[in-house]
RNA sequence: GCCCCGUUGGUGUAGUGGCCUAACACGCCUGCCUUUCACGCAGGAGAUCACCGGUUCAAAUCCGGUACGGGGUACCA
């Protein structure tokens, strides 16, 4: 059976990096029929944010990332969340005390610290010597009086190797790592202790996580082994870097999974890009269904080196799933943005019928959601703003302008019903009895009506607008340029 | 410093010893379509597969070294 988990610690905003993980793991599980598991780690008591965890949930959920198991549903090796486990920890820590795989340590952290000081100053790696170990007694005593102690892992002099999934066989020296405090002195687990007691007691077939936890792995290898447990498979997955190849961080700007959300990328879309970063099918499709995206997966294909993000690559595969989406749903995710408030990237618009005759001339423009704003922002505005120097392309005089935009709101005055391709014969024309060519005619037009050199073809725009505003805008553009 | 993991056009990937004169996508450029933008379509530029050496009849693919990048080296995860 296969299980896996996604382990946050709630001390800030989910990332893209942490969104991609999840995604590898959740996708696996999928693949195989398995259960995906949340659990929260929040045994950092000095960085921990009672936001986090609820940012991360609504992360998970807005792209559709559900769990079998978690800390809001509960589960069959509930508790999950390691603050609300302290108890097995220290069963466990007793354990490892007692077949002498741990022990006390009251090495003061002022005492580390000039140690580590002294040890760079003569070059070699810092690392601790186990000065501080002391006998339970020695440690109740201790603690009774107030004063800190830790327990530590006591590292076996032995070659430690374990296979990544990803990469195949990991080596390391025991030289290279030192006894590590497993219990903190506020009685709390370091992450080393209490994820592999986690995954052991939760069934855990496969620890996928990121590619920064390959040094510490030995520890855990260690630490399954002196507790008696099996070993899950390792799966380390690449990073994410960012355009200057470092670690994505907030200096590539807002990269919260919700921040995607709040600018309009749709969860499928950026789920399916996600899903490629450090990961393909082999066969170079790329537009993929989250049931294709499952059907394909796999570790085997999953590459062993980091992965630049590239926003617009992002944009460009939001804008196809935009292109390609059902109607219906495009008129209530593009009418839920335009609802907002005009100062919340939206129109404050209250009517849906009022979107969904505009969301056709809007779709293959649109590169994010929250572009709808903008894109569809004249058709509702009262006093269109206009750069009067627009009204007068170079190649056509003032005079000209002037009569072709009277003349067209003459015509638009006859027209009955607007409809775009009666529009475009009639309007044609006209431009060829005022001896104008097509573009002639129509760019004043278009300015007069949208404000804008881009929009949509013009007479669709001018059927969304409808008679009476059209014809107002035209003269309000005639009086414009008759100031001039 | 030490340890670990990597390295295919600007970016994401394909490639698993001969089909590679290196494929696809994003981006960029040109043209077509069109009343503009966008979409779409047709082309193009851009990679001596990090470098050096080895194995082999044959290497982007296997091995070693170097360089470069990343990660770790905490009572953070």
């Amino acid at each position: 059976m296969v299980r896996v988990r996604f382990a946050p610690s709630p001390t800030g905003d989910m990332h893209i990096g942490g969104l991609r993980t999840a995604i590898f793991d959740w996708l696996f599980a999928k693949a195989n029929n398995g259960k995906f598991i949340l659990r929260i780690e929040d045994t950092d008591r000095a960085r921990y944010n009672k936001d986090s965890e609820i940012t991360i949930i609504e992360s998970l959920k807005w792209l559709g990332l559900n769990w079998d198991e978690g800390p809001d549903i509960g589960g069959p090796f509930e508790p999950y969340r390691q603050s609300e486990r302290k108890a097995i920890y220290k069963t466990e820590v007793q354990k490892l005390i007692n077949n002498n795989s741990a022990y006390y340590d009251g090495a003061t952290p002022e005492e580390l610290q000039s140690l580590r000081e002294e040890q760079v100053r003569n070059k070699i790696p810092p690392r601790y010597d186990g000065r501080g170990e002391i006998t339970e007694k020695e440690a109740l005593a201790r603690k009774s009086e107030g004063k800190q102690v830790v327990v530590r892992f006591r590292v076996p002099k032995e070659q430690i190797e374990f296979y990544d999934e990803i990469r195949g066989m990991v080596n390391f020296d025991h030289k290279e790592i030192d006894d590590f405090i497993i219990l903190k002195s506020d009685e709390m687990p370091t992450y080393h202790l209490a994820h592999v007691i986690d995954d052991h007691k939760m069934k855990i077939s496969h620890v996928i996580r990121g590619e920064e936890w390959i040094s510490s792995t030995p520890r855990h290898v260690l630490l399954h082994k002196a507790l008696g447990y099996g070993f899950p498979k390792y799966v380390h997955v690449p990073l994410i870097l960012g355009k200057d190849k470092s670690k994505l961080s907030k200096r590539h700007g807002a990269e919260s999974a919700l921040s995607y959300k709040d600018k309009g990328y749709l969860p499928e879309a950026l789920l399916n890009f996600l899903a490629l970063l450090g990961w393909s099918p082999g066969d170079n499709t790329e537009i993929m269904s989250i049931t294709e995206i499952i059907k394909k997966f796999s570790i085997e294909r999953i590459l062993d080196h980091a992965a630049v993000f590239d926003p617009e690559k992002l944009e460009w595969m939001n804008a196809s799933y935009i292109r390609t989406m059902d109607s219906k749903k495009l008129n209530e995710i593009i009418f839920k943005q335009v609802s907002k408030p005009i100062g919340n990237q939206g129109l404050g618009i209250k009517d849906k019928t009022q979107i969904e005759k505009l969301t056709p001339l809007i779709r293959e423009r649109l590169k994010k959601i929250n572009d709808a704003a903008y894109l569809l922002n004249y058709f509702f505005c009262d006093n269109l703003e206009i750069n009067s120097d627009q009204l007068l392309p170079k190649n056509t005089s003032k005079e000209s302008i002037i009569i072709g935009l009277q003349k067209s709101t003459e015509l638009l005055q006859e027209i009955e019903n607007l409809e775009p391709e009666v529009l475009e014969g009639k309007f044609r024309a006209l431009a060829e009895n005022l001896a104008l060519k097509a573009g002639q005619l129509f760019f004043p037009i278009r300015i007069a009506l949208t404000g804008r050199k881009e929009s949509p073809p013009l007479f669709h725009t001018m059927e969304a607008l409808g008679k009476e505003k059209s014809i107002e805008r035209i003269d309000k553009a005639i009086k414009i340029i008759e100031r001039m």
